[in-house]
DNA sequence: GTGATTACGGACCGATTGGTCAATAACTCA
DNA sequence: TGAGTTATTGACCAATCGGTCCGTAATCAC
């Protein structure tokens, strides 16, 4: 019974995401969101109460789309080993081509940490955790991470700090031949036929 | 033949460094840069001449000391297993105690790549393959590294990409014992006596 | 001493920040 | 059609941003 509102939202929170995602809390200023989303201020505020809820629903999007893109990767049958290449090959597809390399969004967030509430370091480090979580899974699959809890904990906390620190120096311009070489490294330790 | 400046410079940009790193670039005002140093902003901006130079002045300030700090470590006499646990358990040593996580300011910067200038970023990446580098000459010392180049290259690269997502988990405030796991499981892929 | 030179501190600048308000346009239901 | 409701818009707000200016204090050579 009144005006039905012009946009998508989801729409215009993917392209909020887009927004911190490049450049950060603070680095992001409401010009630019407004630009990105086409959205005036005002449409903007009707939905989120401030430039904070804004950035955590895009750190919850970047969870339900990225984070869920990663989960669904490495659930995939085969091997721990072939599921982890399918995921760091997925990764490792941001250095070809000259599309802008984003880096991972928990990531830029976790350094961002100065300027966030408890809520956005909570849910970052939640997400990791799940991240964690999967690595874990994936490992349980197959021997010898089945039966040994400790090996699958350790080598799912390694292949974690390799994970995104993967990510960072795609980020940093790391040449794309040293990223391969060392992923390929990552993958020959990991056991199991 | 004039009155001599009353604080040290140096000091003052250990200080600038120590904002920066915390806060990134954006995210440090310089009202915050005034508060750290003790300084008035003419002060400082009697020596950089504006926010940028403050800025890559940290960045170089952190390689001399952080990153050189690290490639001492490294350095030391030992099989290269040895040398890269001591490297780790230094990055480690931040997970003790109550003291702030502060993690790699060379990660942050990377992050804050959009607010960076080209020296800036260029400054970077190359501080990252100088670690790189280290990490190659580290395991150059001892077989199987020193006969196999791409071992070597491949290793040093999964290692790097480790070492930095270590540094991103301790920000992120992951538990120590988690990262302590991963860590030695890295460390016991390294291959040597 | 005096004059020259420099460091320091606070007032000040326009621009931009995140955020609000009131007027208008567009829609639904009766 | 008209009443009621909501979306949209741009003007507007105080506060803060990075950066500058200028008066004052301190130190030198002489």
């Amino acid at each position: 019974m009144a005006r039905p509102r012009e946009f998508d939202p989801q729409e215009a929170l993917g392209a909020i995401m887009g927004v911190f995602w490049r450049n950060g809390f603070e680095g992001a200023s409401m010009q630019d969101i407004e630009a990105a989303t086409g959205l005036n201020k005002q449409s903007l505020y009707r939905i989120y109460a401030d430039k904070r809820a804004m950035y955590l629903a895009a750190l919850r999007h970047y969870d339900e789309t990225e984070v869920a893109r990663a989960g669904e990767i490495l659930s995939r049958p085969g091997a721990p080993r072939e599921r982890f290449r399918r995921l760091f090959n997925d990764v490792l597809a941001e250095t070809t081509g000259d599309g802008p390399r984003r880096g991972c969004f928990l990531c830029n967030a976790s350094t961002d940490e100065a300027q966030l509430d408890d809520d956005a370091r909570a849910f970052v480090n939640d997400a990791m955790r799940r991240i964690e979580g999967a690595f874990r899974d994936t490992l349980a699959a197959a021997a010898p991470y089945a039966e040994d809890v400790g090996l699958r904990k350790a080598t799912a906390a390694k292949l974690l700090a390799f994970y995104f620190g993967l990510r960072v120096l795609i980020k940093a311009n790391m040449p794309a031949a040293t990223l391969r070489a060392g992923v390929r490294q990552a993958l020959d330790e990991i056991d199991g036929d």
